[in-house]
This record gives structure tokens, C-alpha cells and sequence, in this order.
DNA sequence: TCTGGGGTCCTAGGACCC
DNA sequence: TCTGGGGTCCTAGGACCC
């Protein structure tokens, strides 16, 4: 017999949490947005999404396609709490939860049904429980289908607040007239690719000789292939099995374009403090930093080196991210910056914490794997908000205590 | 008030060694 | 003063996703 797969997928995560702790913006048009000048949407409530604001939008922008729009700072802590909280939901259900971002997971329930019933049983249990612990404005869509990536489709497909099945003997109906470029894993360059080649849906995919496709997209060409049948054998994963980091790094898009050395080797500083802080945390190190840079007219490139040894405090990465930096002679006026490490090892050192750090908030071990696999400063915003330039001194990163939903 | 931030995986090409 | 192949490591960039 074959698997039952849910995707369980948040609906507009951010702004909906922020709806569920204030009432005040409720049923209204609202845009969860970074504390910067230079921000964009990070998501948008259903409210706002009617109107046309779209995520990626200036806030400039999102106030002209809807004037009534409210902006909300993103709470990051907020956001993991809600999630570490859904998982444990999810957790009642079956062992096999894999975490797929912060507001979405994969489970194999195929193991689960006698106890909790048919999948649709299974489903509505779970949104029933989403509701009664977080309240009637943080809703799920879910998937139910024979694997990940059918089940990630058909989580999509009656969004917000709804479910959809694919059974096995729909599949070829379900993919037969949906346009290639809705399909997980084909972006807008592939799409455009495979137009090219008369391509237009998965059917069509799914039906063209693989050894054409892959004459065309080598390796890619066979995956193409399956991904057109529907064909996805990869297993839910268990948070915790298998989980680890294989880079970690942190990018700030600057107040202003900046030419001033000081100030570009500053805001090394600040992003290699968060790095090996973060690093430290997950005890996690790396050999190679690599460096991003956005100049003022948004050509983007990225410069790293590899040394000979495991580093992970803030000196090693921010010499060696200087280093990288002077080597390049920055050309223009300075957007963005970002450092990260690669080539990570884990555990192979285990050293001191921070005071704050060892006051310990050892909450939980889904917490811990949330903030090691999307960061806990994964939104940095509002760290900067307390941060002086001139003293450079490194603002106090938000707690994580309290901010919670429902 | 033009265009955020966090990742993963893959590829091509070069250096270097045997 | 030529010829070649295999393998590993590293760098840089691109595509894609949330």
C-alpha cells in the first residue's frame, strides 16, 4: 500500500499571528514589514493580498496598491513560538514531522490511520486543534497525497483555511493540465526554458523522452521527468534526524549606500558577531567565510576563503571577512553586506557561552532545532533599531520570552 | 521611500597532485 | 621542452524556495 502524506502550510503565517494578538487589525489590511527604512513585505494578510499587495513590495509600493494598509513590525520570537507549538500539535498525530520551513511540515501519517482515521479525519482533527491552541485567525491549508511534492500542490490548492486530496488514481488528472511553472522546483527560468521546447504542463513534461530532457538539462533533465509524473519517492524526515546546517550567515541592506571603510568594516563586525553567536550556539563551526556585496546599483557578488582550521568566534570571521573585503577594492558605494560560514562541522568544539547565554533558555529541543535550521535572527529585524554607528556597540538581541499567541 | 533576509543544491572552471 | 587522464578541493555564480 502506499504512503499518505500531509503538508500542513500555514496561511499568510506572519500577518495572521499578528491579527490573532491584536484584535484591533483583525479582517483588516495588513503588511508584516522589517524595521529599516529600506524594507519590504515580508507577508500580507488575505485582506491586504485582495488588494494587490504582493510580498517583495516596497512599503511605498504596497501603499499605493492599498492606501487603508497597516504595516506591522515582524516579532521573530512570536513566530517561532507559534511554530514550536504547531509541531508539537503535529507530533500527536505521528512521529514523522518534518519541519519544511517555519510555517510548514510534511508528515507520514500512513501509519497512523488506524488509530486516528481516514486522512480527512486525520485533518480536520488537526485543524481543530490549530484553532482551539492558537484561535480562529491562525488557520492551515493541507495537502493530503502519496508524497511530498503532491502533497506541497495540493496543500496550495484551496488556500486559505481549506484541504485537498490527490489519491493515487487522480495523480495523472491532477498534473495533466497544470502549468509547468507551478510545479515545486521549476522557477521562472525553467519555466521559460521549457516554453521553449513546447513545454506548457506537467502532463506534457511527464510525457516528453527523458533522454531529450536530459541532452537539454543534463541531470535536471531526469528529475524533470519524474517531477512531470508526479513521482517523488524522497521520505519525510523526523526533525532531528539528519537535520543539520550546512551554512549560516546574516545580510543587512544598509540605512544608506555607504563608501565610508569604517563604517563597511563596522557592519562587518556587527553581522560576524551574529554569525559565530548563532554558530556558538548550535555549536556549530566552519572553515570558509564568505562575504556579499551589493553595491548601490544592485550588482551582487559573493567572495570567500578557506583556511585551514575550524573557526567559529567573532574575531576569526570578521578578520578573515575584512581580509576578503580588502581584497576586492570596492568600486561603488556599498548597499549590502552580508558574512556567513560554510563548511560546517558540528560539535567539534564546545565553547564558552555568553553570560546571557548560560542564564539559559534551554527551552525545548524543537525550539533549539527551529532557531539552528532557520535562525533565530533569521528576520534580524529591530535589532538594529537600538544600535549607535559611532559606538558601534552591538544592540541586545530581542528575548524570547513571552510574545505568545492565542 | 525603488527593490529584505534566510537558506539549499548544482555547475563550471581552475589549481594542484599523482 | 611532449603527451594525457583521474581525482580532489576550492571559488563564484545561478536557480530556486520560504
Amino acid at each position: 500500500m502506499g504512503k499518505v502524506i500531509l503538508h500542513v502550510d500555514m496561511d499568510a503565517f506572519f500577518a495572521a499571528v499578528e491579527q490573532q494578538c491584536n484584535p484591533k487589525i483583525r479582517k483588516k489590511p495588513i503588511g508584516v514589514v522589517g524595521s529599516s527604512e529600506r524594507t519590504v513585505v515580508a507577508t500580507s494578510s488575505y485582506e491586504a493580498r485582495s488588494r494587490g499587495v504582493k510580498t517583495g513590495m516596497t512599503k511605498h509600493e504596497a501603499r499605493r496598491a492599498c492606501p487603508e494598509i497597516h504595516f506591522v513590525e515582524g516579532n521573530n520570537p512570536k513566530y517561532i513560538d507559534t511554530s514550536v507549538r504547531l509541531v508539537s500539535i503535529l507530533k500527536s498525530f505521528t512521529p514523522l514531522v518534518e519541519l519544511a520551513s517555519i510555517d510548514e511540515a510534511f508528515l507520514d501519517v500512513t501509519g497512523s490511520m488506524a488509530l486516528f482515521g481516514d486522512p480527512i479525519s486525520i485533518v480536520q482533527e488537526i485543524k481543530r486543534r490549530v484553532k482551539e491552541e492558537f484561535g480562529s485567525h491562525v488557520t492551515c491549508s493541507i495537502g493530503i497525497a502519496p508524497n511530498k511534492l503532491l502533497a506541497k500542490l495540493a496543500s496550495r490548492k484551496n488556500k486559505p483555511n481549506g484541504f485537498f486530496q490527490i489519491r493515487p488514481e487522480e495523480v495523472d488528472t491532477f498534473l495533466r493540465d497544470l502549468a509547468v511553472g507551478k510545479m515545486y522546483g521549476i522557477g521562472p527560468k525553467l519555466e521559460k526554458h521549457l516554453n521553449r521546447i513546447q513545454i506548457r504542463t506537467c502532463g506534457e513534461l511527464g510525457r516528453f523522452p527523458v533522454s531529450v530532457l536530459k541532452s537539454c538539462f543534463g541531470v535536471l533533465g531526469e528529475i524533470l521527468h519524474s517531477v512531470g509524473l508526479g513521482i517523488d519517492s524522497s521520505p519525510v524526515i523526523p526533525i532531528g534526524e539528519g537535520c543539520f546546517a550546512r551554512s549560516m550567515g546574516h545580510t543587512l541592506t544598509l540605512r544608506k549606500d555607504e563608501t565610508d571603510a569604517e563604517a563597511i568594516r563596522l557592519n562587518l563586525l556587527y553581522l560576524s558577531e551574529l554569525v559565530s553567536r548563532r554558530a556558538r550556539k548550535s555549536n556549530y563551526c566552519g572553515r570558509t567565510v564568505v562575504v556579499m556585496i551589493r553595491y548601490s546599483d544592485f550588482h551582487t557578488f559573493t567572495r570567500r576563503e578557506t583556511l585551514g582550521r575550524y573557526i567559529i568566534s567573532t574575531r576569526d570571521i570578521y578578520d578573515t571577512a575584512c581580509q576578503i573585503v580588502e581584497r576586492v577594492f570596492l568600486k561603488k558605494p556599498v548597499r549590502l553586506l552580508g558574512v556567513g560560514i560554510s563548511n560546517l562541522v558540528r560539535g567539534c568544539f564546545q565553547l564558552p557561552l555568553f553570560p546571557s547565554e548560560e542564564r539559559g533558555f534551554r527551552v525545548s529541543e524543537t525550539m533549539d532545532l527551529i532557531n539552528d535550521r532557520f535562525g533565530d535572527f533569521s528576520l534580524t529585524w529591530g535589532t538594529l533599531a537600538g544600535w549607535d554607528r559611532r559606538s558601534g556597540s552591538i544592540p541586545e538581541v530581542s528575548g524570547k520570552e513571552g510574545n505568545r499567541v492565542g
